[in-house]
DNA sequence: GTGCTTCCTG
DNA sequence: CAGGAAGCAC
């Protein structure tokens, strides 16, 4: 036995002494990690405009120049949308709430009061109807106003207003004819026209008259007339605000495009010198000119789809230029000056083009749903000027490229898109929803949160039909399993005994075996894979085999009450309950990235899993376990190479053939499928060895807790893990490719 | 207490 | 790979 192969038992045999002090991730390092992340993403995007400007609105940072040019790249939309931009301090969310409250706080009230009050509100009535055209002007002038809107709003309201008011005097003069006075009452009422002063004695009539009338009848009219005009009004305000919000999606997608357009076309000719702001904006105004210049077909906008291609376009463009100096620059190069804008250009078009394709799938089913839902409404006669893109949205509805879209939502990581329909409770986005929920800690920050608020979906839409073995995620399958999946999370690993009943696997050979857990993960593993090549939306099948199985290997202590309490009978959304071989596969997959994430972290890019306690410490223990394989490696050849003779670290060096690299990448990607082992792995391998073989020639493994300094070195060599990761479909993307 | 980590064991 | 123990930080 070699000296050095002695330590270890000699470690085990001496009490166990401590050496995680000091190499505790504290938040920060996580947090800081995603804090820079979110800041090179956002300095990219907007690089004079503050981290918050940009994380609730792309729109809003249009102040001075840059607005003048916005509005005028956009002012092809609709007119009521520029009403709002004149308010860069504003966010969208806080627009669109003061706009509500405004026009609830305004108009409405009053017309809610028309009901109720046979006198007073119906002067107020007359009063709204007659002074419209008074009361309109300051709306119109109203930046929340949409005073387009508004007129038509009036005019229309206006209209109703007449009509009813019409059928209402005459209902009360037929109701009068029965009266004796009706000659007279007749005559008074068309001298009450006149210009002339109404008489103390006139008003009086006029009051008595107004009271002689049947309540009732009066009552009940006005109030099926105002409850009526009051829910065409409540629907045309939905629609409206869902409209609104389409548009300013659309809006914001076009500005990051021609962000990206323009910033390409920076990098292409410009020589650096030129101030970007002017170049932009030549830029823009250019293009803003030369489409205005185009036929009015062309249009307010570019046709959704139109925008998307050339999106895509731009962004393959972009990656082509970038894959080039990626191959020798890796993105350790962050740092330094000239290659700065590479990782951080991929990260932005990995992110732009899910956000691309994430908006316009919200864009796309709102609208189907809000046509669906209600398919007689006469929109068109409502809202006129909204019926171009709404149509436009409803042909590209059909588009098949938005049909993976959702899935891809939760890849939206630290990138925050405010969703202005979720301001509204009576907007529901579809599905969506439910994944937009499945991600609180990318809008909370806050780690205490995670485990007070535990259950970021409040608790509802738990899907009970996912299988772990679905690695998928977004299946739509109607199976449901009997027994609650939380408690699948930990399958296999609980001897409680020989599966119940009908649960048992056929396939199952050695029920004796209490080490279930590599053998049928194993299975798992295969059955998953199985699945992922050939069904890879397929749902998930009868628990048969191994899933069976699982089903009976109940961790009791992970149905505690606060993850029971998680559990509810609705399903729909597309969180996993347990984690699956696959996630396994891919956690492995992301070590070569990051040896120390912090849970936040794999709550992002674990974003297809619900995750409670026991999810979260067994990410964590995986991880835990691959450093413990990782460290025990590193050590292992340290102490070889030292045997060897090996006298100075400069002769230490991973490469990808070398024994060790060949033994990690055994055991983190044993199929060895993922191809694209970052060169960075290789260097901070290289610097554990060579940490681990001059602690031990300098002696230091004499001291039980050596490796904690060493541990303190490699936490802090995590790099970023790609943006791809966060899909729930990496695995079929990265391994396939 | 809880969360995170390492160490040890199976 | 998971369970459990132990230590530390918050």
């Amino acid at each position: 036995m070699p000296d050095h192969d002695s330590t270890a038992l000699l470690s085990r045999q001496t009490k166990r002494r401590r050496v995680d002090i000091g190499v505790k991730r504290t938040v920060g390092t996580a947090s800081a990690f995603f804090a820079k992340a979110r800041a090179t993403f956002f300095s990219t995007m907007n690089p004079q405009g503050s981290e918050q400007d940009v994380e609730y609105s792309v729109v809003q940072h249009a102040d001075g120049e840059k607005s003048n040019v916005l509005r005028k790249l956009l002012k092809r939309a609709n007119s009521y949308e520029d009403a709002m931009m004149p308010f860069p301090g504003a966010t969208i969310i806080s627009q669109l709430l003061k706009n509500n409250m405004n026009k609830n706080g305004g108009t409405e009230p009053s017309f809610q009061a028309s009901g109720l009050s046979s006198t007073g509100s119906e002067v107020h009535q007359e009063d709204i109807c007659s002074n419209s055209s008074r009361d309109s002007p300051p709306e119109c002038l109203s930046p929340f106003g949409r005073p387009t809107m508004s007129q038509f709003d009036m005019d229309r309201l206006c209209d109703e207003h007449l009509r009813a008011k019409r059928a209402r005097v005459e209902n009360i003069i037929r109701g009068m004819s029965h009266s004796p006075s009706v000659a007279l009452r007749g005559n008074e009422n068309e001298r009450e026209m006149a210009p002339q002063s109404v008489s103390p004695r006139e008003s009086y009539r006029e009051n008595k008259r107004k009271q002689k009338l049947p309540q009732q009848q009066q009552q009940s009219f006005q109030q099926l007339v105002s409850a009526r005009k009051e829910q065409k009004r409540e629907e045309r305000r939905q629609l409206k605000q869902q409209l609104e919000d389409m548009q300013k999606q659309l809006r914001q997608l076009q500005e990051k495009f021609y962000q990206i357009y323009d910033s390409t076309d920076s990098e292409n000719d410009e020589d650096g010198n030129l101030s970007e702001d002017s170049m932009r904006s030549e830029i823009l105004d250019a293009r803003a000119q030369d489409s205005v210049g185009r036929s009015d077909n062309e249009m307010c906008e570019l046709d959704p789809g139109q925008f998307i291609d050339r999106a895509r376009a731009l962004i393959r463009e972009q990656e082509m230029a970038e894959n080039k100096p990626k191959r020798e620059g890796n993105n350790k190069e962050r740092d330094h000056g000239p290659n700065s804008l590479q990782p951080e250009g991929k990260h932005l078009a990995e992110t732009l083009k899910q956000e691309l394709n994430t908006a316009m799938s919200q864009v796309v089913d709102t609208v189907v749903k809000v046509f669906s839902a209600k398919p007689s409404r006469q929109l068109p006669q409502v809202f006129p000027p909204l019926q171009i893109p709404q149509a436009r949205f409803a042909v590209n509805g059909e588009n098949h490229n938005f049909h993976t879209a959702n899935q891809r939502l939760q890849c939206f990581g630290d990138v925050i898109i405010p969703n202005p329909l979720d301001t509204f409770g009576n907007v529901q986005m579809p599905s969506s929803t439910d994944q937009t929920e499945a991600l609180p800690l990318v809008v909370r920050k806050n780690s205490s949160d995670q485990s007070a608020s535990g259950p970021p979906t409040g608790g509802h839409h738990q899907p009970l039909h996912q299988s772990p073995l679905s690695t998928t995620g977004f299946t739509t399958s109607t199976f449901r399993h009997p027994f609650p999946l939380p408690l699948m999370a930990y399958p296999f690993q609980s001897p409680l005994g020989a599966p119940s009943g009908s649960f048992s696997g056929k396939d199952r050979t050695s029920p004796e075996s209490l080490d279930l857990t590599r053998e049928t993960t194993s299975l798992r593993t295969k059955m998953s894979s199985h699945h992922l090549g050939h069904h890879p939306c397929s749902p998930v099948h009868a628990p048969s085999t191994a899933e069976g199985l699982s089903l009976s290997l109940i961790k009791s202590e992970c149905g505690d009450l606060q993850d029971m309490s998680e559990i509810s009978p609705y399903s729909g959304s597309a969180m996993q309950e347990g984690l699956s071989p696959n996630h396994l596969k891919k956690a492995k997959l992301m070590f070569f990235y990051t040896r120390y994430p912090s849970s936040n972290m794999l709550k992002t890019y674990f974003s297809d899993v619900k995750f409670n306690r026991c999810i979260t410490s067994q990410l964590i223990k995986w991880f835990s376990n691959f450093r413990e394989f990782y460290y025990i490696q590193m050590e292992k050849y340290a102490r070889q190479a030292i045997n060897d003779g090996v006298t100075s670290t400069e002769e230490l060096s991973i490469t990808r053939d070398c024994e060790l690299y060949r033994a990690l990448n055994m055991h983190y990607n044993k199929a060895n499928d993922f191809e694209q082992v970052p060169e960075r792995f290789l260097e901070v391998a290289q610097i554990t060895l060579r940490e681990f073989f001059n602690a031990i020639i300098a002696g230091k493994d004499v001291d039980p807790s050596w490796k904690k300094a060493i541990y303190k070195v490699i936490c802090k060599l995590d790099s970023e893990v790609p943006e791809i990761f966060k899909s729930p479909n990496c695995l079929q993307e990265l391994l396939h490719e």
